[in-house]
DNA sequence: TTGACATCCAACTAGTTGGTTGGTGTAGCG
DNA sequence: CGCTACACCAACCAACTAGTTGGATGTCAA
């Protein structure tokens, strides 16, 4: 150890409250008193790790989107089983689900956060195995089946409208989605196969 | 007209302000004087007319989903129409779309707002006209092709990771969109017909 | 015109908020 | 052992926020 406490500790404290904090209330309604009182450690650590409350929203966005893109790798042969996947982990993580729509709703038409320059080009791969040949077509639809994982998720209670009671079943919902994509990909891709348009 | 200058004006014009302000910032980020300035009304008349901030928004988001279903019907005999009808829809109002994101995130877990139970009743009145026998899985459907119409306008920046400089065609997205939707649906619905899951 | 009433607003306030500062305690090092 | 460097924190502050108030203004009824 050298002349610090706690040093990686308290940092890793900070980020876990803060992902709770900001998946709850958005980077607006995130306190940051709150946080660091989560976190068990003063406020001004937050200043001296980070810079400031958006700089600490920055990081703990990054991590939770490396935390998914290191289990969960993008559809290659089995589209199906990418929705299947996709749809479990945002359901153990429903603040990974918050976090990206607080993001989608920060960062209008602004630039990407620094980092995920890095994840576009493993996106593009990753399509690339889809397809033989990697057209527009065929990144659209992995959006789409991106879209069937996450939508669920996203909108609990349009669900709620939709569905009733039966919004509750998650499990239900999680494999409707991919019987949804199993048939929208049973001849192929859309804008592919015969039947594409 | 009774003792009044324009109340109904004012009121309009609150909301409508109010509108663009929390679709902006949403609930926490949006700030009450600044919906006041661009409306061109005293601050306090917001209080008068609406009682808070939040009641403000719910007065907003109930009279922006109205005007969405004054217009939109629910998937009938056509579904596929219904996404492509509804893509545009939300394309047309990017600002509805960011006002559903943030309710999705304020009200977690607690009940609907009130005129919403209307809605609920309208909703299975309509998705009772999608199948002869509306099932929970019918349901399940209409909700998966509303998430197909509504997914990209929520996700811009995971369109662009995904799409790169074709992200930006928005309308080559809903038809795509509308395409999967029929693929999709080609030999029933999932869950009735022969294929079901 | 006058009274009654509702709309409207400038100025104010009480409470929070993100961010800072001055100082303490500990670990390495000569 | 004293010195330096860093992690750490209680107390503080300036700026800002939602919400209020007291009075000016305009409209209707008589």
């Amino acid at each position: 150890m050298p002349a610090k406490v706690s040093t990686t500790a308290t940092r890793a404290a900070l980020l876990a409250a803060a992902r709770e904090e900001f998946a709850a209330y958005g980077v607006a309604g995130a306190r940051v008193d709150r946080i660091a009182e989560r976190a068990g450690v003063n406020k001004e650590r937050i200043y001296g790790h980070f810079g400031s409350k958006e700089k600490l929203f920055d990081a703990v966005i990054t991590e939770a989107i490396d935390d998914l893109t290191a289990q969960i790798a993008l559809p290659g042969s089995d589209p199906v089983d990418y929705v299947a996947k996709l749809s479990a982990y945002y359901q153990a993580h429903p603040e990974l689900v918050r976090l990206l729509m607080w993001e989608a709703l920060n960062y209008r038409g602004q630039e990407l956060l620094p980092g995920q320059e890095a994840r576009v080009e493993r996106c593009a791969r990753k399509t690339a195995s889809m397809s033989e040949r990697p057209t527009e077509a065929t990144a659209r639809t992995v959006f789409l089946l991106t879209g069937l994982a996450l939508f669920p998720a996203m909108m609990p209670q349009l669900a709620r409208i939709l569905l009733g009671e039966a919004a509750g079943d998650q499990e239900a919902m999680r494999e409707h989605a991919a019987a949804f994509a199993a048939a929208a990909l049973r001849d192929g891709l859309p804008g592919e196969g015969p039947s594409g348009g």
